[in-house]
DNA sequence: CTTTGTACTCTACCATGGTAGGATGTCAAT
DNA sequence: ATTGACATCCTACCATGGTAGAGTACAAAG
């Protein structure tokens, strides 16, 4: 009776937290089992299903788990603890968004970095957010404007120390408080889910020593040509930042074709 | 046991097809169940869950079970001869897409109809099929060229007939081409997805004479300004051609008030 | 050596029972 | 009449067992 289990196991603190997040790319051993990296237990309080979901995504995404490697339901209930029924919804619904490909009666997988799929999350994000930087221009409460300065000076605190994991998340503050003040939530939901197939190929591009720099340089453009209400440049600006943001992508094609596939 | 159910049940023809489709919206009695518009029976050789969202998907999209409508687990399972699981899968995947609310531990709803999120759906859409419209112009095969004038002249025939359902489908299959066009498949998706929104609306807007005739003229357009290579006035039209179909939008503001949130 | 048949193993998929918690109605106390 | 506690009902949520079908390994036949 795993239910009563649940009960008792009410006085769990919260999560031991083993620092997943820092792990570099595995070790080129292939085909290595999950079971090693052992995800963090859930929190059995909160529903379980979007806290397996949320563990797993990120361990596709930071490549904790490589491509083709089998994602079995049983597996992962066992490693974590819980019953399939959870592990299943969140398999369901990273398929959905891509990360994940489900072979009925056979199993499920890491899909494969697919090039194109990349591609056309990098169309579709640019497409939404280009307009939502045009819609934005001279539209901006005054309370926003400066909540936006203080992220960008953030921006430059971060980039002066060197620090790569603060930045990524400012920047992320960033394009989702634009997408927020222009009252477009689900956007950003959208840009959010189709971002993950970009997120994997971003974790393997080395940090160019200069890069920071020049994104910092960009979110300072586009913030600035919304200021002034210039929407065509706005958007013009934000196409450009956004194609900066995967430039390194070609790189990769060679250097880890066996991850990818087209 | 159910599951002994099912292998006799192989011999099911397919679907008896109780055209739902065609059902105008429900009389005005408010709160009716579900119960008397018993939905078609699924395939029990097929997936079913996939089956069941896609009743559930086109039930509330025609109005058939109206906002705020409950729709519990229990319930719809005994009404489909299936088990509660599929059915929650189903309506998982529906919470996603803003056509349900899950309140946890107290029930799944039909979502209302908020005007925010349709417009939100409207501008998603807008901002991806204008890129798609730029991103095709002059870049078409001649074979695509003579499949979209191929699909141009059915619309006509389908505006002469007055037969506006045949119109609805060629006007998705013509949106949906250009996508496919584009190589840009997982953006229909996206768009299939928050259309969703503004599909229930769409139903309630009467058909007003000439109203299609105004439709078929925009796609004109809009594709010879693609075949001529003119990424801009493409996607200057397809911004014009989306911006009229939800036109009627505001008149139902008040008129249904009581389906309607914000 | 190649091909085919077959038993076996593994999987996702579905059915179904149990649990915790929100909602509601009843009734007592104010 | 209003409010509070409490019992009951109903819900989504999770655990768990069964089933069909896709792979695979191996034996027998060509």
């Amino acid at each position: 009776m795993e239910a009563k289990r649940r009960r008792l196991g009410a006085a769990i603190p919260d999560a031991p937290a083993s620092g997943i997040g820092s792990s570099p790319v595995a070790s080129g051993t292939g085909m290595g089992a999950l079971a090693a990296s052992a995800l963090e237990p859930v929190n059995p309080r909160l529903p379980i299903a979007p806290q397996i979901y949320e563990r797993l995504r990120r361990a596709i995404t930071t490549l904790v788990v490589l491509p083709s490697e089998a994602l079995s339901e049983k597996e992962l209930s066992l490693q974590l603890g819980v019953s399939r029924t959870p592990v299943r919804e969140a398999l369901i619904r990273l398929a959905d968004e891509g990360l994940v490909d489900i072979l009925p009666q056979r199993g499920s997988f890491v899909a494969p970095i697919r090039l194109r799929d990349v591609e056309e999350a990098q169309f579709i994000r640019e497409s939404l957010e280009v307009a939502v930087a045009c819609r934005l221009a001279g539209h901006c409460s005054a309370r926003f404007l400066s909540e936006l300065k203080l992220n960008l000076a953030r921006q430059e605190s971060a980039v002066a120390e060197g620090n790569r994991d603060l930045f990524l998340e400012l920047d992320e503050a960033f394009h989702r408080g634009l997408c927020e003040e222009a009252g477009l939530s689900k956007s950003w939901r959208v840009i959010q889910s189709v971002k993950l197939q970009m997120d994997r190929v971003r974790y393997l591009s080395l940090p160019e020593p200069g890069h920071l720099d020049v994104l910092l340089a960009q979110h300072r453009q586009v913030a600035e040509a919304i200021e002034r209400g210039q929407a065509e440049e706005a958007g013009r600006l934000m196409s450009a930042h956004l194609k900066e943001v995967l430039g390194s992508a070609n790189l990769l094609r060679q250097k880890l074709a066996h991850l990818i596939e087209n």
